[in-house]
DNA sequence: ATTTTTGTCAACCAAATGGTTAGACCATAT
DNA sequence: ATATGGTCTAACCATTTGGTTGACAAAAAT
């Protein structure tokens, strides 16, 4: 249970944000979401409808938030090298801030995968186009071997993500404890940059 | 619905564990359970107590199934980059066969991480330490460039796991249908062995 | 042959759960 | 003052859900 914010509508969304994002659709308790926003139940459906709608709003908004960490491989501005770097080395900040975001995201559109279809439609929808021509311009440019952009791409967003998804999994295989495995996730900051780097430069 | 077994118990385990891996433990029925087993809904109780007593069993199945494939890496004897490039060949075969059970495996640890505490116990537990003992051996050699066996470990099942893990979503960036999808997951099976081995290897 | 055990089911139960309703409160407009 | 419309709650409702019970038949044990 926590204090009631001012403004109503937000606090349930922020409330129904913690709750889904922990347990997903199925484990979570329109109950439990009240409690924490500290109002009554019946203000989930005055302001959302439904448990549907209620999650959607919380989805979209959890995909708004993952969607510009994307484009910052995606569609930034900078040089292949430094991009790579700039990414791996900020990930970890955004996932210590919304831990249960990215695997949230990726288990609902895993149940649901028509809701990429609804996100696609939103303006800053992460595309590859761009990322593509960046590499294959790289690779012109004999600054690295061939690969396909898809591939790249697929490799930066697996290296970065899944440590934390699978960080209990992970923990348990390797043995540490998690302020141990937290160390091992800091030193990834730079270490994942540098092990993409050398496995496509040229030089 | 389906037929039932001549064995209730195994067809009980079967059906849970269709369910469970699709659908999680919080969405997932015993009804819908016991009306893929063919039977009826007491029978669940009476072989297996309860639903968390069930998905205990399913857990563990599912855990003794994944292990061997962890252990590819961490347990094989054979030489460093043939086990890279033969587990990045296998693995996708088995994901194949079991599309839901690797995900299923990391979500129930996510909600529940005691979980590998009792898995601990189990033989053939996949442990670091061969894998350790290998990668810092292979670095003495000079045949490899100087990394901790613990990250080149969690690069390796980042780069297998994640992209089947995250199939919907990373389907909606890169933009290709299921089809396309797979063939890229086909193209994985070398190029990611490629992509590892090109990143640490000295010569 | 008869008792006991095991396997199976239909019917049932209590709790949980998403959702609804009727009315109270309160600010603002009339 | 009074009406209006938005915000909020307690109580309620119907359905779902995990789990139980009692009867009954097949199989094993005696």
């Amino acid at each position: 249970m926590k204090v009631k914010e001012e403004n109503t509508e937000l606090g349930i969304l922020n409330a129904a944000k913690e709750v889904f994002q922990e347990k997903g659709m199925a484990g979570s308790r329109m109950q439990e979401i009240a409690d924490k926003a500290g109002i009554n139940k019946s203000m989930l459906h005055y302001y959302y409808r439904s448990k549907q709608l209620l999650f959607e709003a919380v989805f979209k908004s959890a995909f708004r938030l993952l969607a510009p960490q994307l484009n910052r491989i995606l569609n930034d501005d900078s040089e292949l090298f430094d991009k790579i770097r700039n990414f791996t080395n900020n990930y970890i900040s955004f996932v210590i801030v919304h831990p249960y975001l990215p695997n949230f995201v990726i288990q609902e559109l895993n149940k649901n995968p028509d809701f990429i279809v609804g996100m696609r439609a939103e303006k800053d929808f992460p595309t590859i186009e761009k990322f593509k021509i960046q590499v294959e311009d790289a690779i012109t440019r004999g600054l690295i071997k061939p690969i396909e952009a898809e591939q790249l791409f697929i490799n930066i967003i697996s290296l970065n993500i899944f440590p934390f998804i699978a960080a209990p999994l992970l923990q348990g295989l390797i043995q540490v404890e998690e302020k141990e495995y937290f160390k091992l996730m800091e030193k990834r900051k730079t270490e994942v940059a540098d092990f993409i780097i050398n496995s496509i430069s040229l030089k």
